[in-house]
DNA sequence: TAGATTGTTAATCGATTAACAATC
DNA sequence: TAGATTGTTAATCGATTAACAATC
């Protein structure tokens, strides 16, 4: 095997594709500042990680860097990119037209980083045809069918706690891959269906252990 | 040492604080279900977590449970609730009064949790002592005054990018011990300030890398 | 060249799991 | 009692870090 290639054979761990985007996020801000060159060292500074994990982590997918002058920040962050598949956009269903689901659909956060809400559904009738920013509230019912037709992946949760699971279940059974649940509970789905949970209130709890 | 009981001195994980939150919620939802007892077996079924390492996790914090039976679900709650701190309310110091931040202020799942929203501060003068919801948008220059007369700890920041590590180097200043960012970016803060992300493009990255 | 930084190996550290005595 | 499940120990597994040859 030639020196700086990645054996495509070979598993990633999770916890190393957990810190890609954040050192995309990185990345992302120094080319911002007009940056074009870093180092491991100065990425585990601005990130509080160690320049060897950056490093380590770094080398599963190739050599991106010079030895003695460090890393091309646009040429990275465009590796980075790659391997995340995020060098394109990506459609997302949208489950729920509540006061969190409507937040969530006006949230530039979304779009300006290439992921783009194409359908919300709801199961209020009192809902369903309203425009919701630029998107007209869809019933579960057309649920499955739209997301089929468009060939999402894609989906957020965005329901009470109670409804989770069985919106999950109807997102699987529509062939979605990857959800994204705001729903403050656990949800289980089949292998090869990945969840990221947000949970702002799981994140403070997890804080006030240390005020002591 | 009797049995059953956890050693005060004893430094637990980071990723074991962590996880309790996660319990708690757990928790939460088979009491609202009307169970009264449950097993580190269930709550591994429940939440994809070995039953090992739960039985693990609590046995930090002393012995909640009773062998051939498992854990009574309100003794264990309150346990953990006493264990995280949040059997009690928290008030919080919102910054950033754009559209995140307005989502932020009225997310009902913070004040259902224990998490109350006392004060809200932006830098736009255009916005200063307008309503949000039930709060007053106060100007910056008096958030330091605010949060030190309030014996506010926590803080919330929903301010774009390039001004998070400026307003987390005010709250800081102010005395805030832990911080949920929310804008997408990593700052940096002095040792015994705590610091959590929110950031769900960060989450739909990480999972549009197994999306091949 | 001298200095700096990579990519990688081996060592260390820490977290998870398996197993089981204790006991409800 | 028999069956079930805890709390804990020891073994395993995996992740992080330290160190350094390679080299820009």
């Amino acid at each position: 095997m030639p020196p700086h290639s990645s054996n495509p054979d070979e598993i990633i761990p999770d916890i190393v594709i957990g810190r890609l985007p954040i050192y995309l996020r990185a990345l992302m801000r120094l080319s911002q500042e007009g940056r074009e060159v870093t180092s491991s060292h100065e990425l585990g500074r601005i990130l509080g990680i160690s320049s060897a994990q950056i490093r380590k982590d770094l080398s599963h997918f190739g050599g991106f860097g010079k030895q003695g002058t460090g890393y091309q920040i646009a040429y990275l962050e465009d590796k980075l990119r790659q391997v995340l598949q995020v060098n394109r956009e990506w459609e997302i269903a949208l489950v729920g037209a509540g006061d969190l689901g409507q937040a969530v659909a006006n949230y530039r956060g979304f779009a300006d980083r290439g992921f783009h809400i194409a359908c919300v559904f709801d199961s209020n009738p009192q809902k369903i045809g309203k425009q919701s920013g630029k998107f007209v509230i869809q019933p579960m019912s057309e649920l499955k069918e739209t997301i089929i037709s468009k060939g999402i992946q894609i989906a957020m949760i965005a329901v009470p706690a109670e409804y989770a699971q069985e919106v999950a279940n109807q997102l699987v059974d529509a062939g979605i891959r990857a959800i994204l649940n705001y729903a403050p509970i656990s949800i289980n789905v089949p292998d090869g269906v990945h969840v990221q949970y947000i949970d702002p209130v799981a994140h403070l709890q997890r804080m006030t252990y240390y005020l002591k």
